[in-house]
DNA sequence: TATAGGGGTTCCTGTTACTGGAAGGTCAAT
DNA sequence: ATTGACCTTCCAGTAACAGGAACCCCTATA
């Protein structure tokens, strides 16, 4: 199957399985004609890639999850450290974020939103506390 | 004073101020010998943008949310909305980063993680369910 | 058979907010 | 005079694509 198809069925725009592929995370086959050719193998490939993307995985993370996915004598060890690892960055960036939330949501909160120019927004960004 | 100084004082790295003045968010001045000459003002409103940097805020946000401080006319309803848009982000990050958190919390916690190949991780990623 | 459309291809640029590094000028102290 | 710590500009790289130009290919229809 052609490119837009594949990209249909494993829910990735074309421009975005070429960069893929530019980045050897797949190898589609050529036609004659120069157009990629996609097996199923090709497109549960892109599945995956999908999916772990989702999950927030870096293209280098998913390129060693690909990896240890198509190695049958894999320890599940070192997926699962992956993971981990993931997951820590993923509670790291949900406090900080929190922080953020909580900060700026309390300035928000003290900010009268009207006409007048005084604002305790600005007034926060100006100085610390 | 001097770069380093500012920056010290400011809380930012060099490269950082010098960007900035790169895209137009502040004009210190030049010595003669070509060295950037920072006041007071310099320092304040580098202090002013790393505390909104902190905050998650674009650099465009930034540019904006200092020029409101320094239009003593603004209305704060235009800084609050800003602040409140930002704000809207953030939640949706957090709720992205918790819908990955409990996906992926979940499959780790299915691994053995040991030396033998089977892993739920990668069947949770080969397949979706 | 000419053409129109909807594919496909490569290549280049732009995105965000910097960071690192090279090549070279400046300044204060020894 | 030299050393070392400053400073300067300019270029490349980062992550993971998206947009667009210029061009090729294939099929269906008038």
């Amino acid at each position: 199957m052609n490119i837009k198809e594949a990209g249909a069925r494993a829910g990735l725009p074309p421009k975005t399985i070429r960069y893929y592929e530019e980045v050897g995370l797949i190898r589609p086959l050529r036609d004659t004609n120069g157009y990629r050719v996609f097996r199923e193998t090709d497109v549960h490939k892109l599945g995956f890639l999908g999916r772990a993307r989702a999950l927030g995985f870096t293209l280098e993370d998913c390129r060693v999850l690909l990896s240890l996915y198509e190695d049958k004598s894999r320890a599940s060890a070192d997926v699962k450290d992956i993971a981990q690892r993931h997951l820590d960055q993923i509670s790291a960036k949900i406090s900080a974020l929190q922080d953020m939330q909580a900060t700026l949501s309390h300035l928000v909160a003290c900010c009268a939103g009207d006409d007048r120019p005084d604002c305790p927004i600005l007034t926060g960004l100006a100085a610390p506390e």
